[in-house]
RNA sequence: CGCGGCGUGGAGCAGUGGUAGCUCGCCAGGCUCAUAACCUGGAGGUCGCAGGUUCAAAUCCUGCCGCCGCAA
């Protein structure tokens, strides 16, 4: 079959690459506009090879449109006669007269088990909601978001600590596994499509940098699954407060629940220290009953202007005095 | 020329014109049944680099290099 992979960031490649070994033919890729790359800064962002760069290794021709739902985009997709589009983490949703250019339509590499967790970001929310399994699912596409048939599904258990960034770079080799069977099952003429219960149905949104905020008065589970699925973007972030210094942000990239019974008259956001834990940076958090406050410890954390580092590095410069607490920016 | 923060002994920080300091680590010794324990002593910094202002600069000015955050 003649396919159009489209598809962005790192999610996409493997099924990309999948793809690219099959026996079917890749006749392009669609993939977000370059946009204004910042400085280079030393520091390793770049985990994927970049989709682009996989397309022009195998002179496979890239069209980059602000929007693929206009008429010169749907013009640009017939040049290409394809009979499928695969798409992947794109990041556009595709209107009707698109969908109808390939004969067998579009299907989607979807990163949850359908119907749960529809959306742009469902790994991150599956981590934040507290799951302990996930996977993918492919579905045939339709004008409604993430609604489809699924035609695939396959399950695989969250690490108890796993980030959204090592649960996505698991869980893309499962999609380009699943989404190459589904392919030849389409191309057999075999393939079968069951649908989504809608009653169960849960939206994953788009994630933006306020969804990092940590709120210190949920509970210490709660507030590490935030951490864990905020990472590695948006990140988590609160603000530290002193007496009689302004609030200093600080991004927190890695916390696990501390399993200590805490004062509950404690506010939540309240640093301390605890001899059995030396060098741990402790944080009240909110109460799971009237006898209990649960604690965070928070191991590895950025000040702003200031890299990455442990907890007992941050703590040889910044003591803990009585009265400092994590908390929003006004507090 | 997108905006901003920062570069001070091995680590993290304070110090904004006048003898370079704190916490941790390290070395030596002491104390203790014991403790992220405590006590005593010690090593380790040309305060990112280069100019300038000044009697005097980590501290003010200019340029450069490096690191980081935001915005894309």
């Amino acid at each position: 079959m003649r396919l159009v992979m489209m598809g962005t960031g790192t999610f996409a490649e493997p099924t990309f690459e999948a793809l690219l070994a099959s026996p079917h033919q890749v006749v392009g890729l669609v993939t977000q506009p370059d946009r204004p790359a910042g400085q280079e800064r030393g520091s390793t962002r770049q985990t994927g090879r970049g989709m682009k760069t996989i397309a022009q290794e195998h002179h496979i021709p890239v069209y980059q449109p602000e929007s693929i739902n206009t008429p010169e985009g749907v013009a640009r997709l017939k040049e290409w006669a394809p009979d499928l589009l695969v798409v992947a983490a794109y990041g556009q949703i595709l209107s009707n007269d698109v969908l109808s250019v390939p004969r067998h339509g579009g299907i989607n590499v979807h990163a949850s088990l359908l119907p749960k967790y529809r959306g742009a970001a469902p790994i991150a929310w599956a981590i934040y909601h507290g799951e302990t399994r996930t996977g993918v699912t492919i579905i045939k596409m339709s004008v409604h978001l993430d609604a489809g048939d699924m035609l695939a599904q396959e399950a695989i258990d969250i690490g108890p600590e796993e980030t959204a960034g090592e649960l996505e770079a698991r869980l893309a080799p499962l999609g380009a596994r699943l989404v190459v069977r589904v392919i030849d099952q389409i191309a057999a003429g075999t393939v079968q499509g069951v649908k989504q219960d809608q009653a169960l149905a849960t939206r994953a949104p788009k994630l933006t940098k306020e969804h990092g905020l940590i709120d210190w008065t949920r509970t210490a589970a709660q507030v590490c699954n935030h951490v864990r699925a905020m990472q590695p973007w948006p990140t988590a972030y609160t603000f530290l407060h002193r007496a009689g210094q302004p609030p200093l942000r600080v991004l927190i990239t890695r916390a696990v629940p501390f399993p200590v019974r805490h004062d509950p008259s404690a506010a939540p956001g309240t640093i301390f220290t605890d001899s059995r834990r030396p060098g741990a940076l402790l944080v009240a958090a909110g109460l799971v009953s009237p006898e209990e406050r649960t604690v965070v410890e928070v191991t590895e954390l950025q000040p702003a202007g200031k890299r990455r580092m442990a907890a007992a590095e941050f703590l040889r410069g910044h003591p803990p005095r009585e009265g400092d607490h994590f908390g929003p920016e006004k507090s």
